[in-house]
DNA sequence: GAGCATCTGATTTTT
DNA sequence: TCAGATGCTC
């Protein structure tokens, strides 16, 4: 929303407010970013020291424009508000009362990579069955108690199952490991933060009477310790001004509480609520689309969101036979687009999973269109930038055992299990560095040949970085590179992919200098900035490119024209949510996020047939496109194989039969599904290609067939054995019930993908019994 | 201890 | 598909 326009009396009335807390339902596109400044350079205005203002974004990249905005208006006092991430704002608090917490100052934040090394060593220490105790679930239920502020001896007590009794021994365990290593994982950041107040009052108080004012952006995708931690921020004075939709929370699975909004008014007396419903950003009709698929949401607290836009140009909705098709579909946007003049730019292409950029990046790499993949694999998780940045980490925390273990022996330096065995030896009677557990086993003569060495040489080298520890960053970072000869080792290590990672670590090396040139260049700021920023945040080429993002990573962005892909039953919605109502909610905010982030051209894309990593899968058409009314939408109808895709009114096919407030689907799963014995499924057997038009047409005919267990994929392309298999509910032994998702081969050896509600299995059929064969009905 | 071959499991999203 | 883990051999 342009600046020079004048604000709406709601946005007025917000920027206002006089004091006290106040909550901001701000609609997609309602302006809720102006807002929030507006309210930050008012508050300079009325003699607020912009030091006494701390405001919370989502994101670094938020922050920063917020940042830049306000300066704009009212210069540089901006520099001295308090913006940042919950988690930024964190570390600052928290490395300035480490000695009151007992934190060491220089203590690491550990990554998921850290977090799971650790993770699985405790599982293996106490021997627990790793298939049944995964790190990647473990550690979401230690995060999910960290959210929750619930400590290890609360998790043990609350523990109703041995699984959670174990989980929280892990827990136990996982918790003291870091504490010994000197490291925060990322949840620790929000939880130590809060303990400061409730353990600490003397320094809580001092830092709640600092801040006298206290801003939130996308307060929905809270969590109970940043709750409670805003809370305790804003508990000397309840100047507390949030931002929110929760319409957009799209964060549950982090933890975010939707009740923190929804219940904002009872939480903090006194409170007012003030909406912004105008949206100044999309047509009518994408507007329109939008609201009516949110519409049927029950948890919510209800806004419909208007605008003065012209209606628009329709949404269109392509069904392409596969992915790579699909990927087709939108070059040929794109390239229209392109033809029209308009910038690349202005176009993002938005999905559920990273996985989806593959077929994306393919096509356009071969069609020379210039794209951004924003997200993904973070340029901070690649080897050799960690393990450069883990020599750093190691020069400011000596104890940091995860960062020692990963870089003693690169290069190689023939230190191995055995010496480490040594080393844990050390650890565990009470050495808190393990640079000074080698170095005494080294001064006593336990080490022989290539460790001997090696060693000495790994001492040496941080004899030497520890000396010039006060050396700006990218000058030490120099220096790393210069004596850990880490560069030779890289190259003998790696292959094709040397010229990529030596750019990698020169990139690095850019950005220590930047980080010096901008913020003077101490090693443990340094060291938190690479800790926090994700790919997200870094600077971007200036080139006219089309992003490529996940919806997730497109939260607060807009863009002229957007593509969402991969609208597929199973996707989006994502499978693991098809059978929970409430993370149905949550998929289909996420749609609404995606919707929402267009100004003028809506395309929406679905493959029909989508390989994945187990496989190729039919799929079906996401329900949430037939929940958007069917005059909005153009509905193509590509014939595969002749190029031109025919556009034909909705009307036709799909969209009739099911009133938006029917909400029985989704709670009972999708309401059409394939059936095997349906004539449709022949099709499948006959090829995708020439076959096209049905199985377009198949997907919609289906509308009323039978109901039944929810499950996103229910055919595939299979022998006919198989094929009678899936859809069908089994039971497991171990498992329970569960509904079939793919099988191959015959009689008792075929195997089966089974979900289960615990989880997704193979088993061979001999091991299940058949449950109800719906089909048949 | 190093290097190679083979296997296995990936939650979907991210600070 | 692919990266990381594991296991085997020298």
């Amino acid at each position: 929303m342009p600046e020079q326009t004048p604000l709406n009396p709601a946005q007025l009335e917000a920027v206002e407010h006089p004091s006290g807390p106040a909550l901001v339902i701000a609609g997609a596109g309602s302006g809720k970013t102006r807002v929030l400044t507006a309210r930050v350079a008012k508050l300079l205005e009325r003699g607020v020291r912009p030091w006494q203002i701390l405001a919370f974004t989502f994101t670094n990249r938020a922050a920063r424009e917020m940042r830049e905005r306000i300066q704009r208006n009212v210069g540089d006092a901006a520099r001295e508000v308090w913006i940042g991430t919950f988690h930024a704002t964190a570390v600052k608090l928290l490395r300035r009362e480490a000695a009151t917490l007992g934190l060491p100052p220089g203590f690491t934040i550990y990554d998921r990579e850290d977090q799971e090394k650790i993770v699985r060593e405790v599982i293996k220490d106490l021997a627990l069955p790793e298939g049944a105790y995964k790190t990647g679930i473990v550690l979401s239920k230690v995060s999910d108690a960290k959210n929750a502020l619930v400590t290890p001896a609360e998790a043990d007590r609350v523990a109703m199952t041995p699984f959670d009794k174990n989980v929280a021994e892990v827990f136990r365990r996982y918790q003291s490991a870091l504490r010994r290593a000197g490291a925060l994982d990322f949840d620790d950041l929000i939880a130590e933060s809060v303990r400061m107040f409730l353990e600490f009052p003397d320094a809580g108080d001092r830092w709640s009477q600092r801040f006298e004012h206290v801003l939130v952006d996308e307060y929905q995708d809270t969590n109970h310790a940043q709750f409670r931690l805003v809370q305790a921020l804003a508990a000397a004075h309840g100047n507390l001004f949030v931002v929110g939709d929760d319409d957009q929370s799209i964060y549950g699975w982090r933890g975010a509480d939707l009740a923190n909004i929804l219940d904002f008014e009872r939480a903090f007396s006194g409170a007012v609520t003030i909406r912004l419903e105008q949206n100044y950003r999309s047509t009518g009709n994408i507007l329109a689309a939008a609201n009516a698929v949110i519409s049927n949401n029950a948890a919510r607290k209800g806004k419909t969101l208007w605008c003065e836009r012209e209606a628009g140009a329709l949404l269109t909705f392509s069904l392409a036979p596969d992915e790579g098709e699909e990927a087709k579909r939108v070059r040929r946007h794109l390239e229209s687009r392109r033809s029209q003049g308009r910038p690349l730019m202005d176009c993002a292409v938005l999905y559920r999973t990273n996985a989806q950029s593959r077929a994306l990046e393919t096509e356009l790499r071969h069609s020379g269109i210039p794209y951004e993949i924003v997200g993904g694999l973070s340029f901070y998780q690649r080897r050799e930038v960690k393990d450069l940045l883990a020599h750093l980490r190691l020069i400011v925390n000596p104890q940091d055992t995860v960062s020692f273990f990963r870089i003693w022996n690169t290069p190689r330096r023939g230190l191995g299990p055995a010496v480490e065995a040594q080393v844990q030896a050390r650890l565990a009677a009470g050495v808190a560095a393990p640079l000074d557990a080698l170095r005494s086993i080294a001064r006593e003569g336990l080490l022989k040949g290539a460790a001997r060495a090696g060693a000495e040489q790994l001492l040496v080298l941080f004899d030497e970085l520890h000396a010039h520890r006060e050396e700006r960053v990218d000058l030490l970072f120099a220096r790393l590179l210069e004596k850990s000869g880490y560069l030779t080792h890289l190259e003998a290590s790696s292959e094709s992919d040397f010229e990529d990672r030596r750019a990698n670590v020169e990139e690095l090396g850019v950005s220590a200098a930047t980080f010096a040139q901008q913020n003077g260049g101490g090693l443990l700021e340094y060291l938190s900035e690479c800790s926090l920023l994700t790919d997200a945040d870094r600077p971007k080429e200036d080139t006219d490119r089309v992003l490529l993002l996940t919806v997730h990573n497109a939260k607060g962005l807009e863009f002229g024209s957007v593509v969402i892909a991969g609208l597929e039953e199973g996707l989006m919605p994502h499978a693991s949510a098809l059978e929970d109502a409430s993370e149905l909610e949550e998929e289909r905010r996420l749609f609404y996020v995606a919707i929402t982030r267009a100004r003028d051209e809506v395309l929406l894309t679905a493959a029909s047939f989508r390989r994945r990593f187990d496989g190729a899968w039919g799929t079906q058409v996401s329900r949430f496109v037939d929940e958007i009314p069917p005059e909005l939408v153009l509905r193509e109808e590509p014939r595969y194989g002749t190029g031109t895709p025919i556009a034909r009114p909705a009307g036709r096919f799909g969209g009739q039969g099911r009133s938006s407030d029917d909400t029985s689907h989704a709670r009972s799963g999708p309401a059409r599904r394939l059936s095997p014995t349906s004539r449709s499924t022949k099709q499948w057997d006959e090829g995708r290609g020439q076959q096209y038009d049905e199985i377009n047409d198949l997907s919609f005919d289906l509308e009323d067939a039978a109901g039944g267990p929810s499950h996103g994929v229910t055919a595939a392309s299979r022998s006919a054995a198989s094929r009678k298999a899936i859809g069908q509910r089994v039971h497991h032994e171990k498992f329970g019930m569960g509904t079939v998702m793919e099988a191959e081969g015959e009689g008792p050896d075929m195997k089966l993908t089974v979900r289960f509600t615990s989880a997704i299995k193979k088993v061979l059929a001999r091991f299940v019994t058949g449950g109800s064969d719906e089909h048949q009905s």
